[in-house]
DNA sequence: GCCAACGTTGGC
DNA sequence: GCCAACGTTGGC
């Protein structure tokens, strides 16, 4: 199984709220990197790092799980959306994304600074200096590694 | 709020 | 195809 980590920021959508809708589009990403994971190397039922970005501390705040296959972002196609993207052809789509289901809040947010202190944890694509990516992948033992910190 | 890092755009 | 300008991300 592949393991994987989102970032978000929680001012916009937190684990609270994954928590509470039980599921949603993850929708948004515009870069194409992260698109390419999505679309390529997410299979259903894979587990994936909640990591919440730009926060008060940032860390990994749980885990979610693909509910969907990739299909279009609808969002490229919405005027309205912030996401809009007029570029976007309908017939053949710019952004893919997956549906994204609650699986777990950790009992204590992981934050960034401890991930640091793990030599574990020291080639996460997370950590690499000027990291940007919204979506990447995790080995399957950084993963159960996290896991392990945030005891649950 | 600052700013380093990086992706994208567009002129040439 | 190069690369400067610009916009965005995200830690601090």
């Amino acid at each position: 199984m592949n393991c994987f980590l989102v970032k978000t920021e929680p001012g916009v959508f937190s684990i609270d709220d994954l928590k509470k809708k039980k599921r949603e589009p993850w929708d948004g990403v515009r870069n194409y990197q992260a698109r390419n994971i999505m679309r390529d190397e997410m299979k259903m039922g894979d587990l994936v790092l909640f990591y919440h970005s730009n926060a008060d501390p940032s860390g990994v705040a749980g885990v979610c799980r693909v509910a969907s296959k990739p299909y279009p972002d609808p969002t490229q196609f919405d005027a309205d959306s912030p996401y809009f993207d007029p570029k976007s052809d309908p017939e053949n789509p710019r952004w893919f994304l997956v549906d994204m289901a609650f699986e777990k809040k950790f009992k204590r947010l992981v934050s960034l600074t401890e991930l640091k202190q793990y030599a574990e944890l020291a080639e996460m694509t997370l950590l690499q200096r000027g990291n940007r990516l919204s979506v990447m992948t995790v080995t399957q033992d950084e993963f159960e590694f996290i896991l392990a910190l945030a005891s649950c």
